[in-house]
Order: C-alpha cells, then structure tokens, then sequence
DNA sequence: TAGATTGTTAATCGATTAACAATC
DNA sequence: TAGATTGTTAATCGATTAACAATC
C-alpha cells in the first residue's frame, strides 16, 4: 500500500469543497456534475476532479457526484468524521473567540479544556469549559487523551509551552502566536498567522493604488 | 512602466521574510546572506533572491543585504509605511481579540471603530475604540477614510454587510465569515477562514496516524 | 586583487488545464 | 442506445531550484 503523497494546494482545498458541498445538501440539491460545481466555486472543472481522484472515485460517469456521498466522503479524508479532544491554551480574547464558536464541535473537535497563566481567568468556566491554570497542563493533557492544541498566547511565550506540549504527547498545535515553533517531525503545526494575512491584505491593497495611478498617469 | 504580475506564493511569503528581518534586528545583525537567511528560515537561497528580486536588487555582491534597509523596503512593498485606517464590524471575541492586538497599530492598522447589533456590547469603548450600532456604519466610514474593514460577523449576516461596506466605499474586506463574499473587482477580499485551517490540520494529523499504521502493519 | 555573494538566466520540477476514451 | 460526465492521460503553464557570470 504505498500511499502516493498529496499535495498541500490539494489539501489547501479539500476544506473549501466541503463548504460548499455543506451549502448544496442545505439547499436540497441531490447530485451536482463538477462543472456545475467549477461554475460555484470559480475553479475549474478539471481541477476539481484531478483533486478528488488523488483520493478515489467519487463519481460516476454521465450522472456526476453524489452530493451528501462526496461530503461523507470528504469529512473521512479530512478526519472530521472522528473525535479530536482539543484544549486551548491562552484564555485572552482570541482563546475565547475559539471557545465560544460552537461549529468547531459539530465537525469531532471537542474543547476539554482552558488553560492561562492570569490568576484572575483561572477557574471562569466558559459554555461549560474551565479554565485552569497551566500548571495542569501536562496532568490535564494525558488524563483527557488530548491530541491537539490551540496556542492562543503571545510569541514569548509559545516555544516554552510548544516543548511542554511535545513532551506531554500532544500531536499537533494549532498556532495563533506569531512566531515559528520549533518541535519534532511527528508532530503536526498550523500557523494562523494574522499578522502576515493583514500584510498580504495590505499589499495588495496599495499595488492596487499604485495601477490606478499609473493608468490615471497614463492617460495625461 | 509595464508592472510585471507578482504571483500570490511570492506575496505570501513578503510577510515571512519582513517577520525574520524584524527578529534580525532585535538581535544586532546588521548584515545577512541569502544562504544565512536561508538556514534560519528552512527555505532555499535561491527562492530568498528570487523573490526579492521581483521588486528590485536590494543586496549588494560580496556583501548580502543590509537588514535595516531590506526590512524598510519590504514594508514599503507592503505598504505598510503607511496608515491604514480599520473598522471593526462584529464586537464578539474575535473582534475584541484584534481591537486589543497592538501590534497592528506598530505596523500602521488604526483601528478607528467598532460596531455591533448587540445593544448590550454598543456604547462599550475597548483600549479607546468605541463600539457603535451598524447604522453608523456607512456614516462612519466616510467621516474617517476607512480603507479596511474586519468582518467578525457570523456568516449569515456577511453578505449583506459586505455590500453596504462596497457601497459605502471600502476598498478592502478582511474577512473572518466563513463564507466566500462577492464584490466588484476592485475591492480586495482577504480571507481568514479558521474552521478550514482546523480542518488542514485534523488532515494532517489523520494522515499521519494512517502512516503509522500502515508502518506497523509492515513489520507483521 | 581575491573572495564572496548577488542578480539573472537556464533547467527542473510540480501543478493546472485540456482533451478524450471509458462508462454509467 | 444516445447523451452526459467521469477518470485519466497528455499538454501547458508556472514556480522552484540550480548554475554561473557580473560585480561589489
């Protein structure tokens, strides 16, 4: 069984697709050829097969695709049909936004728990999640079989909690704090690096200024 | 002046480099090589020139690049050596967590309001930012040259709130609804789709697991 | 001047799109 | 069966890496 390696831009996708295949069973449609779906989505029809071939078939030739079919199928690929206990660690606003967004639990990540350094956070309770001090943390995470972690914490402080989390068992961290952690090769990073997202926003807001000038130049 | 397209992987990485450069700096480097820059950053030497070298020759031969001034540069390319003014729409705790990170002012987002249907949360000021009812918003923006607008609104809402922005002038939408907005072209949408990001890592972390078992399978 | 390192051209690699035979 | 649409191979396009002449 040697799995062929896919592609991040394919995985990059697979959640957009899933999105939208979500928002096809609300409105009630049964069966969607991938053009239709290209049309949807502004990608192209070739791009939306050539992805989910690198997976299996999940069509048929001259109906197109199941659509509740190819979302259960998505959400097996994606590991959403399956339970990932999940804490977070760093109770400020961007902990709790995380919290309190309840769509995180229909799709398997359950929030066990809430950890912080702030005396005045530890032991609030939020929709039903305490939040403990991070002394607990390494008791908390293998008593709870928790598998990732949220690091809602300033960058000075996350290579210190990252070690912990690796030493602890942890197998991937969902990274909020603006720096690049460091730690072993079986375990998993996202970075959510807000910061650069609102640069590349801003970049292309002033090339943007920058062409209009330019043409309003150009007609002078 | 024919402006040569700068692809979006390019762009992407602008902000990587100007984060590193920043971190150069702090330590006292003056000077630094592709190749030194390279190492730290797990990327090739050639990527680092070539990348740079869509927006002009910065280095020097012999020498490397001046850290200082290759870190002004780049945030000049990505405008961020200028203001920005920011409203905030959505007051929940996804709103709050960006209205309280600092470190975007450093980098010339003002954060200039905030609004909200939420009759509780409207009236209430964070670190000096007021929080308005949406019926100001169109007001607002043009009483303040508001370039950019962070939508912390649940999906729902988003749509209609992003054609009243467009319509009230907003150049670009930094969008956290989990929902793709459509706009006219000149507008510039960035989005912040965190659900996804969750669902790249729950990815990565089954496929992983898949691994393992397929290696154990192996050895029996 | 000699050594180092860029800027840039050429080669390679990978991802996207197009085309079409297979098949429902 | 005829029409539609997939799965997949081939062609194209773009991005990354390698190589090296230019030059500080």
């Amino acid at each position: 069984m040697e799995e062929k390696k896919i592609s991040k831009a394919v995985i990059g996708r697979l959640p957009r697709y899933y999105r939208y295949l979500g928002e096809l069973i609300e409105e009630g449609v049964e069966r969607i050829s991938s053009n239709e779906l290209s049309v949807r989505m502004k990608v192209t029809a070739s791009q939306i097969r050539q992805d989910l071939n690198n997976f299996g078939g999940f069509g048929q030739q001259g109906y197109g695709y199941n659509v509740r079919y190819l979302y259960a199928e998505i959400a097996k690929i994606l590991g959403i049909d399956q339970q990932h206990n999940l804490i977070i660690i760093g109770a400020g606003n961007l902990g709790q936004a995380i919290a309190n967004y309840t769509n995180f639990e229909r799709r398997g990540f359950l929030i066990k728990g809430m950890f912080d350094i702030n005396p005045k956070l530890i032991g609030l309770v939020i929709r039903g999640i305490e939040i403990r001090s991070v002394d607990e943390l390494e008791s908390f995470i293998k008593a709870n079989d928790i598998q990732i972690a949220a690091l809602t914490i300033p960058k000075t402080k996350a290579p210190e909690i990252a070690d912990r989390l690796v030493k602890a068992g942890i197998k991937a961290i969902w990274n909020f704090a603006h720096t690049d952690l460091v730690v072993p090769e079986d375990v998993v990073v996202e970075n959510v690096h807000l910061s650069e997202s609102l640069m590349r926003l801003s970049y292309r807001v002033s090339s943007r200024k920058l062409e209009e000038e330019a043409k309003k130049a150009e007609r002078n």
